[in-house]
RNA sequence: GGGGAGUUAGCUCAGUUGGUUAGAGCGCCGGCCUGUCACGUCGGAGGUCGCGAGUUCGAGUCUCGUACUUCCCGCCA
């Protein structure tokens, strides 16, 4: 090994790890210079790395002249090596904001390992950089302790995952990242074969067939921190690459992943000390859908959604009794709080309204001096009016939002509003609260392509009792499915799968896909199916958006070391790039 | 694909009704300073106002286009 190697591969980092106790013994730091502080004849130094921090001082009595001058120098990230000894800081310099407030660093020696252009940004918490500017120069964003602090915290969890599962004899198995492309479902991204001209893969959505695969294979119980691609355009919680930690099991229950899922979560929570309380609730999908118009609720608040069909049936107001005639739903949430808004505040609610489809949106306040203001109101009628006003519980003071539409848009527009008034109102959303929501209906209609689709994906387990109604009745087959939602968030979702091949034709027949078609995408989970699949299920987690929630952030970015912009590229390396002629042809590929 | 917000010094921002040489704080550079910890203090440098057209005597400011960032809808089985 060499001198280098040796002086340096044994280094443990210790610039937030000196304390009191540590008085005396002469220690060797190394790490970035945060801030410099030149009294001209005493150099305060705050010298930093991934454990925290530690005051330098360099005295000029007690290091060479040209080590002194050097110190005068050290600017901010300076990479620097200092040999000292630990001392109690004298009284009224204790730091009591500092971790190692209570002693410094008298140097000996100073040894400038690297020098450092000024940087693009401040290495601090809680800047407001342009996130351009923080991805351009990502290695520098990561310095920053907050950052740093959600990597570790994304570590800590990944690993006590992995030990939980571990234990419950869990094996982590790779599947491919060059995989097939499935036209279900969300984009692709696709890889060109050169040795197959005309043919790509595809980077893999989750890798659902490929655990699948495995139970077939007999492992029984597989999990994977596995990277997921999907192309597809972004959001705060939604990047290109993301990852899941994927689990299946053999010889299960929902039941049986939904407890086993609960206690992993349990000794991961504990190691990073978050409350919750287990088990968890379980939410059937429709109670969900009717009580917040959403199919993960943020439960840490109230202000649900109440269902007034009945009660405007035939009413004054047409918008309100012609909906009920259309066969559509109204419904309508209580913003305690918001009844004093103005005219004006209240119709910009609209807006929110609009953009989640909502044609209008009628309201009704109810001031905290005992006025009531509404365009509505004259239209409803006394009796009806009263009859809102009992199932909404109201009070002076509150704001009634209502919205008239079929079922899935007042859902979406109320559970869109409601969000919305919770963060006006400055309802307090602290702290986690996680819930398993269940029984998703197994298909969806899809309007536009006039065909039905699967609410979760098609290999998922229909209760035995509705297998009869996937020709008959699809909208009421139920699906054995779960979903596990903290904070409003989907942090993970999950089924038992079909484990039979005659079931999941029938499955994909009603989804439309012909015999052909189903042998050329599926036929190679058909015949899995048909030699001795056990039955089995599993859940995949999204460990981003799990850890922005932990970490209290509003972006994956955030605990994403590498992220990339909302137009999929990467400031920093400047993917996705051109590629020459000759790569293109490599491949047997002319751009358009 | 659609809608909102934004782009001015290294960073964060201000910039009035279109009018002289585009400002501030932090950072940066230089001087002074032995107990600071957002050190202090004195001085200094630093600008293609995202890019391209247009209107105008005159554009950071108005119009159009465009690029990029960000949030949302669609999309994400």
């Amino acid at each position: 090994m060499s001198d280098f190697l040796n002086a340096y591969c044994m280094h443990t980092s210790t610039c937030g790890q000196l304390r009191l106790a540590d008085e005396g013994r002469d220690v060797t730091l190394t790490g970035w210079v945060w801030h410099n502080r030149d009294h001209g004849g005493l150099i305060f130094v705050d010298l930093r790395d991934r454990e925290g921090y530690t005051q330098v001082v360099f005295d000029p009595d007690c290091v060479t002249e040209e080590e002194f001058h050097a110190a005068e120098h050290l600017a901010r990230e300076y990479v620097i090596e200092v040999t000292g000894t630990v001392r109690a800081r004298g009284e009224g310099s204790v730091n009591p904001h500092m971790a190692t407030g209570e002693i410094e660093v008298l140097a000996h020696s100073l040894k400038v390992l690297n020098t450092s252009v000024t940087p693009p940004f401040a290495i601090e918490d809680g800047i407001e950089t342009d996130e351009l500017t923080r991805m351009k120069w990502r290695y520098m964003d990561l310095r920053r302790p907050e950052m740093l602090a959600n990597l570790k915290l994304r570590h800590t969890v990944a690993h006590a995952i992995r030990c939980a599962l571990d234990e419950r004899g869990f094996m982590e198995v790779e599947t491919p990242i060059l995989a097939n492309s499935t036209p279900e479902g969300a984009r692709d991204y696709l890889v060109p074969s050169r040795p197959n001209p005309g043919s790509f893969y595809a980077l893999p959505q989750s890798p659902q067939q490929f655990k699948q695969m495995l139970m077939v294979g007999g492992i029984e119980r597989y999990y994977q921190i596995a990277r997921c691609f999907r192309d597809e355009d972004l959001r705060a919680d939604r990047q290109p690459e993301f990852t899941q930690v994927d689990i299946e099991m053999s010889f299960v229950t929902a039941d049986d992943v939904m407890t086993m899922m609960e206690d992993v979560f349990k000794e991961v929570f504990a190691q990073i000390g978050v409350e919750q309380d287990f088990p968890l609730q379980r939410m059937p999908w429709k109670e969900a859908m009717d009580r917040f118009g959403c199919d993960r609720p943020d439960v840490r608040f109230g202000m649900e959604l109440v269902d007034l069909t009945d009660i405007v049936r035939g009413c004054g107001f047409g918008v309100f009794s012609k909906a009920v005639e259309a066969g559509n739903v109204v419904k309508a949430i209580n913003a305690k709080g918001a009844g004093d808004w103005s005219r004006g505040d209240i119709e910009k609610l609209a807006d929110v309204a609009a953009a989640n489809g909502a044609k209008g949106m009628a309201w009704i306040a109810y001031t905290t001096d005992g006025k009531e203001k509404s365009p509505i109101i004259k239209f409803l009628g006394d009796e009806v009016h009263a009859k809102i006003k009992e199932a909404m519980n109201v009070e002076p003071g509150d704001l009634l939002l209502f919205a008239a539409d079929t079922f899935a848009t007042a859902s979406a527009v109320l559970a869109a509003l409601r969000l919305h008034m919770a963060d006006l109102l400055g309802i307090e959303r602290t702290g986690h609260k996680l819930l398993w929501v269940v029984d998703f209906p197994m298909f969806k209609y899809d309007e536009d392509e006039k065909k039905y689709a699967a609410e979760h994906h098609p290999f998922t387990m229909i209760p035995e009792g509705d297998w009869g109604k996937i020709e008959s009745d699809p909208m009421a087959c139920s699906s054995y499915s779960y979903d596990i939602v903290m904070d409003g968030f989907e942090a993970g979702g999950g089924s038992i799968r079909i484990h039979n091949a005659e079931l999941q034709k029938r499955v994909l027949h009603r989804l439309g896909l012909s015999d052909d078609e189903i042998e050329e995408r599926f036929g190679h989970l058909i015949h899995a199916l048909e030699l001795g699949a056990p039955p089995h299920g599993g859940i995949a987690l999204g460990l981003d958006r799990l850890i922005m929630l932990l970490a209290g952030r509003d972006s994956i970015r955030d605990v994403i070391a590498f992220p990339k912009t909302s137009s999929a590229s990467d400031p920093m390396t400047g993917a996705p790039n051109a590629v020459s002629a000759k790569q293109l042809k490599e491949v047997s590929l002319r751009l358009l």
